[in-house]
Formats: structure tokens, C-alpha cells, sequence
RNA sequence: GGGCGAUUAGCUCAGUCGGUUAGAGCGCUUCUCUGAUAAGGAAGAGGUCCCUGGUUCGAAUCCAGGAUCGCCCA
């Protein structure tokens, strides 16, 4: 048997080139899932990327996790698909195609064509697809990318629709009114995700303004009080609709006398300057109004102003109050009843503003709540373009944001204004564009999720997350305040909402197609392809009863994550149920970065369980939930519209009668945790828990460079993967990302990282293996020998032998209990460590063994070297792979192999090994101290040891002779002859006996005579010690032995356990010290004339007598050591080798025999 | 502003149930071993365990507050 050789210098990218080449002709991949074909599925998910970028390194994190699993759950014995997937949906595409194409709005984009601009989008989406499959191969990532589900196929989009339907015949589709973000220059509103993309700082001007009461109504407030409120956002106060303050807060009415003058609008005095009435929070009352001295940071600067606190009134006292409105262009009627007066609000605070709030109800979230709560009609004079429309006569046509400084010059002039000033803070900006966000009041398409919120808790608390903490964190609170799911966006390249409406206006019906059969059977025309424009096309007659309406589809498309979130069915063109039945649901693990939270992990889990949501008894596809039917109803703060929908639908699950009533209770308002209207769908019937999608999730943290900064392009700080994987390779990238740390809490990552984890482990496994096949292939004989011969021996070999295989036992059972687990990093760790035995203990130990072909040496490396390639197979799938060919090669990859299961251990060896290299240690300790070399042999180490640590060294005393160099081992059981003990009371035992008392019992065991007291412990008695009185007993556990080193002895200690070297040196044992000088002057004269290990030599030695007289004592020795086949002694040829020992000259010659 | 996480040697990271003198690797200094190894071993230098307060006989560890950093959200 020959083993290909093994080049210690062997370059790992190149290596693993090699070996994605076997792996391509074996077809190893599709084998390794072809051999598991009738193996119960473990099911992985992939979440899809975009290609419409180039892959970085966080890539490789993600999907270095994303393989490592399900390699080893394939060697485990399961059937692992693994199919690829493609995200291809989305704003960002069409904003890279807009970019290209140089438009900027959407009107341009309809005058271009949507469907030459969705050709474009299509094209674009895999762009850097060759980028991405190269990398994936490269870092082996086993994924199917030929079979690679695409969101934009056809099939992938009818199961979209199919979810869409159920979902709609849950009763949980409806189009709402609602204030979003909005980017008024892409036209569309924005998710939360992508919002969170865009925060900038940038400075608005802020005003103050007042609020003249005209009607105090039933409140307590007088005409002529100005309210003054607080705004950042100028632009809205034309549509002022109503003043908020809260019941239960506490309100001043202050009489001032002087103005605060005001920065933003240096004009002059804000007038008039009579005394005047403002009413504000009393909280706030100091920094709206400071007088005498600057106010905190933000306040305004105090101008001479003087104010008197007239009464104190509650909000609940100030409701009510009719005011006029700063602007006149919408009339206060139009607003409805309730329009410019003062309501109450439980979300208004005192923490900042004035603590009255400025309500515009079609342009902020809790305005247009508090709106619809107090029945007051939208009047939303802002266009969709983001520009005012006629009714804001002197402003018509201008865009709103570019207004804010003339509005607050208008409201100076006309003496509304307290005050202007720059404000500075945190502002939502398209992401893609940098346009300011408007908060606006739109239609838009929802799915009721806050509905269902307790459902996805349930779903949650059967996920294991990895790390544990985001599951009641991060994700488990963002669950808890679930909002409706806003699913439509104006725009063009996604999948089509499936939604038809009817285009008479008295009629309105919707219906919601669930497939492309459906709309052609409706329509009675051919749907060549799903996206738009081709799916707008497509019209039907309205089927209400005497409608003759058309049914158009509506505008929108959906949130691409509705697309990734449906991946588990639609990759396989099946319902979920479907795949259900099929086994391929949920998945087993999923993995990805920490910023899916709410993203991919969010979208799986909400589909998912909506779909497990009980059908409504009558569904047929009718969209039956839409907030025109529930207006009326009141809503919570925080939630809108989408509660008071909520309402309506909890009547559609729940049965009838009782239970209907109950979910009423549940929803009722004012239930103070800011989520009433959430009914659990456990009182309609359906108390099982769903089902989550996945069982285990890893999320992984973020990779920043080595200074702590997140990686970007704008910084300029990338690590591009290619050049990491052509200086190390892909192995020591993986390797990396698996031990450096726990994956979720991010990297500090430098390409020099990854060179300290090649050269301490993968260079060390690479020269374990090397030293194995250099000497498999120079042993002559064959080896018929088993590994098992001399189990149960007692010699040295045989212990390390049975040692080490007890440490891969060991290895092998924590390493398969830490990959079921998902710890990643304490399995690599514990290879790496194992490693470190292999090869630091047990090759070094065993060296002579090796070079004498012992069989049972080279059998045991080799079983650990091959074990070891299967542990580490999931982790650096190349170098295990190469280890594994070469070394056996039975099957054509390792990653074809079944999991290797744990042998026998021998728990006591293992003990005994760990006290024999503490003993070493020591030992090694204090001839560092004697300042003797170890290549010096001793007479004698003793060693103070008792019982079974006595036991244990002497089992093991021929390994720790050898490397302390000594040619006896004595023990003493104590150490009176080499020291004297010190004891100290165990804190961990007598600290819970004792509790407060501690201090005294540690001044008791001080006074105890350290000698006697060991002796008596040790002896298995106790010894006594007084507290306050009573007395008490101590024994060996609570007293802690250590050594104190006597005067006199080179002598190293740890606890109860110490090395004493006797370093007297007699001329034997200096000159048997000289012979090992000698042998080491000879052995470096052997490298340098290039011989290989195994040559013989002819050996020529001459120089200081003393020398050659230590040589020729010990010449058996010397020439065995040497492979010296003759020696000659006074002289040397002219090619010689020169050696200074211990300042004499030594000069060797050596000749190959 | 809120939530989540982090903070331990110059650097990268461990640290179990609260327990004696807080560890490892890298780097640095000195020594040493070696016919697989750019490796190994020993010793040394290097620490306000982010800060403050609390609980406790005892806190890197538990609690509260704060600081800094990161992420998510507003």
C-alpha cells in the first residue's frame, strides 16, 4: 500500500481546486443525497438572496452555516435537499433599473412601458448570478443552483396567489386606509424594513403656535387661551384637524407678559405684545416658557418673558374647547363635528412639545387614529406627488417639504406664532433615493396579522433559537406588537396582488384569484405571464347581481417578503399543505443574518401561520373585510384602522352567538396595553397551537472589520472573499467563521484573523497527516496487524494507544452532541483541541514508534487521522475530504461516509494522563528554575503525590521519566521532606456551613498547625475548630492542602501536588548527557547533508576527548539513534560538520551507507 | 426616545452553580526541546474583569443605575 505523499508545504487553495474537481467528476454532492433517497427528510430552507450585487463576505458566513448542517445531518444518515433559491422581486431592483435607464418617477417609468421596464428588472435580477454560483461552489456550499426555485417563476408566483387567497378566505385580506411612510418620489409606501434603511439626521424647522379657543364649550378654558402646540413638520399645519391632550395630564393656564424671540425667523418680535393666555402641560411649563435663567438644551432662548400660573386644570377639563386654526384653507366644518376642537388622547406625553399635540389626521399615525376614533373626515391636501393641491390656494403645486420656512413667515405675520426654531433629529428618507419620507394616509392592502398575534407567539415558543435570547427579545417583543402586515406597493416588478374590483363605482365587489386557472376561466383569456402589465389585461364581467360592472385587477404589487416568507411551498409549486404531506415542512434549521428578524424569519412565521387559520364558512374568494364597513368603530391608539377592522373580522372566525360575544369582550376598548382588538383565535374553535416553519434557527451576527466598524463600500473596508480564499482557501474562511466565536455576536474580521486559525490548526492537522503517510509508506512491511493488538496491555504504547483513543471517543460524542445542538463553535473547538493531543502528546511521545513502523502506532494515528476527517468533514469539507481519499478511500468521498460513532472510553486513563502531563509540567517547571537542559539526564525526580494521583503517575511513569529526562520517579505521600504544607479553608464547602461566620473560620484554620492537620486529614480523620463556642469538624474537603517549597530543592507545586528535581550531576550521567549532545550535533549534521530519515549512515567522529570518550560509553546508543551502520573515532573527512558542545569542539562526518 | 446584545491582558477570545491567587491563543522577552511541524515546552512582562451603588461571609459572575459600542425600532 502506497499513500500519495504529502507536501508539508502544500498550498490549501490550491489543494481544495484539486479536489472541487473530484468532487465534480465523482458527482459527490448529488450522490451524497441520492444515497440518503428513502431516509427521512431533515429540512433545510433556504432563504434567498438577491443577485443583483456581488456576494461579500457575510455571504460566506451565512452560507458557510448554511452547509454545515446539513452535511452533517446527511453523515447522520438524513435525507437533506438543499435547493437553491433566488430572491428576484423588489423596490431595489427596479431602483437599479431606474438608475440605469436615467428615470426618476413613476410617470416616467409608465411612459417608458412597464413591460419593456419589468424586462429590464428580469434581466438585472442575475446579473451577478455567474458571481454567486463561482463563490458557492467555491466556498463549498452544497446547494442545487441548477434546480434553484426563482420568485419570479410562474409557478413560484401562482403559489403566492394561493397563499393570498387562503389568506383572503380567512377573512384576514383587506384594503385599509392607513398612514405609511411614503416616498412621494417613487410613489410608493415604504415597509418598515425598508424605512428603518433610511434615518437621517438633518435639521426642520420646529415651530410653536398658538391655538385660539373661539368656543370653550364645556371645558374650562376661557375665549382667547391659546393652546400652543409644538410641530416639526410645518407643512402639515394646514391640515390641522384637532387639537390632542391627555385626560389625566396636567395643564397651566399662564399669563405672559413679553415674547420669546425667535431663530428661525429673525424678523422681528412675533406680536402682538400685549399680556396673553397660553395653556400648555405644566410639566413643560420650563422649557417652553424659561424666564430667569437658559433652560435645558433644547429650550428657547428667554427673552424678557414673564409668566403667572393662573390654574391648573387637567386635559379631561381642556376637551372639548373649539379653537381656530392657524391656517384657514380647510374649513373647520369639513373636518365633520368634532373638526378644531380639543380631544383626548392617551398617547400624548409630556416629554416633549408643549404636551398639546397637533393632530393632522392624514399625515401621522396617531392622528389619523385619534381621526377615525373621533369620526372626523379626512382632508388630505397633499397629491400623491408629494405637492399641495388647489385647496392649499397660495401654495398649490408646491411641494410640502419645500414650504416649511414660508409657512412659519405666514404664521409670524398673522400672529400665530410663539416661536421658530431649527430642530434637529432623527428623519425616515427613501433609502434608495434620499427623498424625505412623508407620513401619509393612503389605501393600502393588509393582512390582519395583529390578529393572529397570539397565534405567532404560540408558533414562536416551539422555535429553538440560537442564541436563546432572541427568542423572548428581539423577536419575541416584536411580536407582541404586531402590526398588520401592509402588503400592497405601487409598483411594478413583483408579484401582482390577485385582487379584482369591480369598476362601478356602486358596486366595488373584489374578489381575490387564488390561481391562473381561476383568472382565465374568469376571463376567458390566455395568461402569458403573471407579472405585470400582461396580468392587468385580464378583466372579467362583475357576477354581483345586477352589476354590469368589469372587474379590473387593482394596481398594486405585493412586499417581496411575502415572496421570500412563501418559499417553502411555492419553491416546490405545492400548497403548503401540500408540502406538508410531503414531509418538507417545516423545516428542521434555517439560518441566517440577525437583521431577518423581522424580515425572512418574520414573513415564514406570519404565512405560516396565517395559513394554519380556520377557512371562513362562506369563502369564495369575495374580499369581505374592507374598513369602509366598520368606520364608525372606535380604535386604540396605535393600531388605526387596522383595529377597528379587526373588529368586524373577529365576527367572521368565531362561529356565533357566545363566542362571538366573547371575542367582543376581548376587543373592547381602552384595555390599556395598547393591542386591544387582537382576538385569539383559540376562543373560535381552533386551540391548537400552529405549527412554526422552522424548528431550529440560527441567526448570525454581523461582520464588522477589524476596527469594530461595519463593513460598507462607502468605507471602503471590505474584505473581499476572493482574496481571503486564494491566500488561505475556503476551509480556513469556513474554519474561521465556525471557532473564532459564538456566530451571533458578530466578527472583528481582518484577512490576518484567518492566518492564526490555518497555521494552529489546519497546518498542524495537515503535518499530523503528512507524518503519518511519510512513515505509512516508509514501514516495508505491510501491516497486517490490527489497532487493536495490545488493548489491555500495560506498556507505555499500549497506553497511549488506548489514550488517545479514549480522547477521540471522548471527541467524537461531544462533537455530534454540539452539531445536533447547533453549537458550532464548541464542536470546532473540540476538534481543535483533540488535534492539539494528537498531534503535541501522542505523535510526540510516540515518535521512536513511528520510526520503528510499530504497526499498533501507525494503525491508531491512522484511525484518529480518519475519524478525525469525518468530524471535521461538515467544517472544512476540503482538507477532510483529502485526509480521508488518501488515508482510506474506500467510498469516494468522506462526505459519503456514515457519521463515525464514539468507541469505548477509559475515563480513568484519561484522569491519569492529565495528572502525568501536570506532573511533566512541573517537572519541567523546575528544570527551567535549575537552569539544567533537559538533553542533562538526572538521577531522580520525586514527586509528591498521594493515592489515586500516585496511582496514576506510576502508571504512567516510563512517559514521564522519558521527558523529564530522568532515570527515576520516587513519590512521597507528603511533602515533608521536600516542604511543608500550607492549608487554606475550601470556601465552596464551608462558606455554605458556615455563611456569615466565614471570616472567623478562615482565622480558625489559620491557627491550625498546617502539618499536623494535613497528616490528620489526609488520614481520613478530622480536626477540630471552635466558632463563638461551639466546635466543629473539619475534614479533607474542607481543608485545601498546598505545597510550601523547602529551602534547598529545585521544586515546582500546583495545590496538593509538587516536583522535586534532585539536580546533582555525577560524571556518568554528565558524560551519558554529552553522548545526547553528541547524537543531536550528528542528527543536525544529517540534515545538512540532505539525507532522508531512513538512510544509514557511516559515521566519523572526532574532536575534544571528553566527547568521543561520552560517544564510545555510549556508542549503542548513539548509532542506533543515528542510524549509523560503523563508527570511527579521531577522524574526519574534509566533509565534515562542525558542533561546539558546551564549548568543545566536536566534528562529524557522516556518509551514507 | 424605546428594545436587544456586548464590554475580561497590547490583540482575538474562554470563564461552569457566586467560592481560594481570573485563564488560553497570538504578539513581546528569556530559556528549552526537536530527524513530521513556520511546530512544541517552561518562565517572564502584561488586568481598575467599563463605572457606581446594592445583595452576600464572599461578585468578573446576581440586582439597580450610568457610560461606551453594535444592532433593531421609533
Amino acid at each position: 500500500m502506497s499513500r500519495r505523499p504529502v507536501d508539508p508545504n502544500q498550498s490549501f487553495p490550491a489543494l481544495e481546486e484539486q479536489i472541487l474537481g473530484r468532487w465534480r467528476e465523482r458527482d459527490v454532492f448529488r450522490e451524497s443525497v441520492r444515497r440518503r433517497q428513502d431516509a427521512k427528510p431533515w429540512v433545510f430552507y433556504e432563504g434567498p438572496p438577491t443577485a443583483n450585487g456581488r456576494p461579500g463576505s457575510h455571504h460566506v458566513l451565512s452560507r458557510a452555516f448554511k452547509d454545515i448542517f446539513p452535511r452533517f445531518q446527511t453523515m447522520r444518515g438524513r435525507l437533506v435537499e438543499r435547493k437553491g433559491g433566488w430572491d428576484t422581486h423588489g423596490l431595489p431592483v427596479e431602483i437599479a433599473v431606474e438608475k440605469q435607464l436615467g428615470l426618476s418617477s413613476k410617470a416616467e417609468i409608465e411612459a417608458y412601458g412597464i413591460a419593456e421596464f419589468n424586462q429590464r428588472c428580469r434581466d438585472s435580477v442575475f446579473e451577478f448570478l455567474e458571481d454567486w454560483n463561482a463563490l458557492t461552489e467555491r466556498i463549498a456550499y452544497w446547494v442545487d443552483l441548477d434546480d434553484a426555485y426563482r420568485t419570479l417563476d410562474p409557478s413560484y408566483v401562482e403559489q403566492v396567489w394561493g397563499a393570498i387567497r387562503q389568506i383572503n378566505d380567512k377573512g384576514l385580506l383587506y384594503e385599509g386606509h392607513r398612514v405609511v411612510p411614503y416616498c412621494p418620489r417613487c410613489g410608493t409606501a415604504l415597509s418598515s424594513h425598508e424605512v428603518a434603511q433610511g434615518y437621517q439626521d438633518v435639521v426642520d424647522t420646529s415651530a410653536y403656535v398658538r391655538f385660539p379657543v373661539v368656543d370653550p364649550g364645556d371645558s374650562a378654558l376661557q375665549p382667547g387661551d391659546a393652546l400652543l402646540a409644538w410641530t416639526t413638520t410645518p407643512w402639515t399645519l394646514v391640515a390641522n384637524a384637532a387639537l390632542a391632550v391627555h385626560p389625566e395630564l396636567e395643564y397651566v393656564r399662564v399669563r405672559v407678559t413679553g415674547r420669546p424671540r425667535s431663530e428661525a425667523i429673525p424678523k422681528g418680535d412675533a406680536a402682538p405684545a400685549e399680556p396673553e393666555v397660553v395653556v400648555l402641560a405644566k410639566a413643560l411649563l420650563d422649557r417652553v416658557i424659561p424666564t430667569t435663567k437658559p433652560g435645558p438644551e433644547n429650550a428657547p432662548v428667554p427673552s424678557g418673558v414673564e409668566y403667572e400660573v393662573l390654574e391648573t386644570l387637567t386635559g379631561a377639563q381642556l376637551t372639548g374647547a373649539r379653537y381656530t386654526p392657524p391656517f384657514g384653507y380647510i374649513a373647520p366644518e369639513d373636518w365633520g363635528p368634532r373638526g378644531n376642537t380639543i380631544l383626548p388622547a392617551d398617547f400624548v406625553t409630556a416629554d416633549d412639545g408643549t404636551g398639546v399635540v397637533h393632530t393632522a389626521i392624514a399625515f401621522g399615525a396617531d392622528d389619523y387614529a385619534l381621526g377615525t376614533e373621533a369620526g372626523l373626515t379626512i382632508q388630505n391636501p397633499v397629491g400623491l406627488d408629494g405637492r399641495y393641491d388647489e385647496r392649499i390656494t397660495d401654495y398649490a403645486g408646491q411641494k410640502v417639504k419645500d414650504v416649511d420656512d414660508q409657512l412659519v413667515e405666514d404664521l409670524r405675520r398673522s400672529g400665530a406664532l410663539w416661536l421658530g426654531k431649527p430642530y434637529e433629529h432623527s428623519y425616515p428618507h427613501c433609502w434608495r433615493c434620499g427623498t424625505a419620507l412623508l407620513y401619509y394616509a393612503k389605501p393600502s392592502w393588509y393582512i390582519a396579522t395583529s390578529k393572529i398575534r397570539d397565534r405567532l407567539v404560540a408558533a414562536n415558543e416551539q422555535v429553538t433559537w440560537h442564541p436563546e435570547h432572541v427568542k423572548e427579545g428581539r423577536f419575541g417583543k416584536w411580536l407582541q406588537g404586531n402590526v398588520d402586515w401592509a402588503l400592497s406597493r405601487e409598483r411594478y416588478w413583483g408579484t401582482p396582488l390577485p385582487v379584482w374590483r369591480c369598476d362601478d363605482e356602486g358596486c366595488d365587489h373584489l374578489h381575490c384569484v387564488g390561481t391562473f386557472d381561476e383568472i382565465q376561466e374568469l376571463s376567458g383569456q390566455e395568461l402569458p405571464d403573471p407579472h405585470r402589465p400582461y396580468v392587468d389585461e385580464l378583466t372579467f364581467a362583475c357576477r354581483q347581481e345586477g352589476c354590469s360592472g368589469t372587474m379590473r385587477r387593482v394596481p398594486e404589487v405585493i412586499d417581496v417578503w411575502f415572496d421570500s416568507g412563501s418559499m417553502p411551498f411555492a419553491q416546490r409549486g405545492q400548497t403548503l399543505q401540500e408540502t406538508q404531506a410531503a414531509g418538507r415542512w417545516p423545516a428542521d434549521y434555517i439560518c441566517e443574518a440577525q437583521d431577518q428578524t423581522r424580515g425572512w424569519f418574520y414573513s415564514l412565521l406570519a404565512i405560516a401561520t396565517l395559513l394554519q387559520q380556520p377557512d371562513a364558512p362562506d369563502a369564495d374568494g369575495t374580499v369581505r373585510a374592507t374598513p369602509t364597513t366598520v368606520r364608525a368603530l372606535p380604535a386604540t391608539p396605535h393600531e388605526g384602522a387596522a383595529t377597528a377592522v379587526d373588529r368586524e373580522l373577529a365576527g367572521v372566525d368565531a362561529p356565533a352567538g357566545a363566542e362571538r360575544r366573547a371575542v367582543d369582550g376581548d376587543t373592547a376598548p381602552g384595555d390599556g396595553d395598547g393591542s386591544g382588538g387582537t382576538a385569539t383565535l383559540t376562543a373560535s374553535g381552533t386551540a391548537l397551537n400552529p405549527t412554526p416553519p422552522f424548528r431550529d434557527v440560527v441567526c448570525l451576527g454581523l461582520i464588522l472589520d477589524e476596527h469594530g466598524q461595519k463593513m460598507s463600500k462607502s468605507k471602503g473596508n471590505i474584505v473581499v472573499p476572493w482574496d481571503v480564499i486564494d491566500r488561505y482557501g475556503a476551509d480556513a474562511f469556513r474554519w474561521y467563521f465556525f471557532t473564532s466565536k459564538q456566530p451571533w455576536d458578530g466578527y472583528r474580521f481582518s484577512t490576518d484573523a484567518i492566518g492564526e486559525g490555518v497555521r494552529l490548526f489546519l497546518r498542524t492537522l495537515w503535518n499530523t497527516y503528512g507524518f503519518l503517510v511519510m512513515y505509512e509508506n516508509a514501514a516495508a512491511d505491510s501491516r497486517a496487524s490490527t489497532a487493536d493488538e495490545g488493548l489491555g496491555d500495560e506498556s507505555p504504547s499500549a497506553l497511549m494507544d488506548r489514550w488517545i483513543r479514549s480522547r477521540l471517543s471522548a471527541t467524537t460524542t461531544e462533537v455530534t452532541e454540539r452539531l445536533e445542538a447547533f453549537d458550532v463553535t464548541f464542536a470546532g473547538r473540540a476538534i481543535a483541541s483533540f488535534v492539539d493531543d494528537l498531534s503535541n502528546w501522542y505523535v510526540r511521545r510516540s515518535r521512536r514508534r513511528f520510526w520503528e513502523g510499530d504497526p499498533a502506532a501507525l494503525a491508531t494515528l491512522r484511525e484518529c487521522l480518519l475519524t478525525v476527517s469525518q468530524l471535521l468533514a461538515p467544517f472544512t469539507p476540503f482538507v477532510a475530504d483529502e485526509i480521508y481519499d488518501n488515508l482510506d478511500g474506500t467510498e469516494p468521498s468522506v462526505h459519503l461516509t456514515d457519521w463515525p460513532a464514539a468507541g469505548p472510553r477509559d475515563l480513568e486513563l484519561e484522569a491519569a494522563m492529565e495528572t502525568a502531563r501536570e506532573t511533566v509540567q512541573l517537572g519541567l517547571g523546575a528544570r527551567g528554575q535549575s537552569k539544567l537542559k533537559v538533553r542533562q539526564p538526572l538521577h531522580e525526580a520525586v514527586v509528591v503525590a498521594a493515592d489515586r494521583e500516585r496511582v496514576a503517575i506510576e502508571r504512567l511513569s516510563d512517559i514521564v521519566r522519558d521527558e523529564l529526562n530522568v532515570h527515576e520517579l520516587r513519590f512521597v505521600d507528603n511533602a515533608d521532606e521536600l516542604g511543608s504544607y500550607e492549608i487554606k479553608p475550601n470556601y465552596r464547602t464551608l462558606g455554605r456551613r458556615f455563611g456569615k461566620a466565614m471570616p472567623q473560620v478562615a482565622e480558625a484554620v489559620a491557627g491550625l498547625d498546617p502539618a499536623r492537620a494535613a497528616a490528620t486529614v489526609r488520614a481520613g480523620g478530622t480536626v477540630g475548630i471552635t466558632i463563638d463556642g461551639a466546635d466543629h469538624e473539619l475534614s479533607e474537603d474542607d481543608l485545601l492542602l498546598r505545597m510550601e517549597p523547602l529551602e534547598g530543592y529545585q521544586l515546582e507545586r500546583e495545590g496538593s501536588h509538587a516536583v522535586a528535581l534532585e539536580l546533582q550531576i555525577d560524571d556518568a550521567l554528565r558524560r551519558e548527557g554529552l553522548a545526547r549532545e553528541v547524537v543531536h550535533a550528528i542528527q543536525a549534521a544529517r540534515k545538512a547533508a540532505g539525507l532522508e530519515i531512513t538512510d544509514r549512515i557511516r559515521l566519523t567522529l572526532d574532536g575534544a576527548e571528553e566527547l568521543l570518550a561520552s560517544a564510545r560509553e555510549h556508542e549503542a546508543y548513539v548509532t542506533g539513534e543515528t542510524l549509523a551502520v560503523e563508527v570511527e573515532y579521531g577522524r574526519v573527512g574534509a566533509q565534515h560538520h562542525s558542533a561546539d558542545v558546551e564549548e568543545q569542539e566536536l566534528r562529524v562526518g557522516v556518509l551514507k551507507a
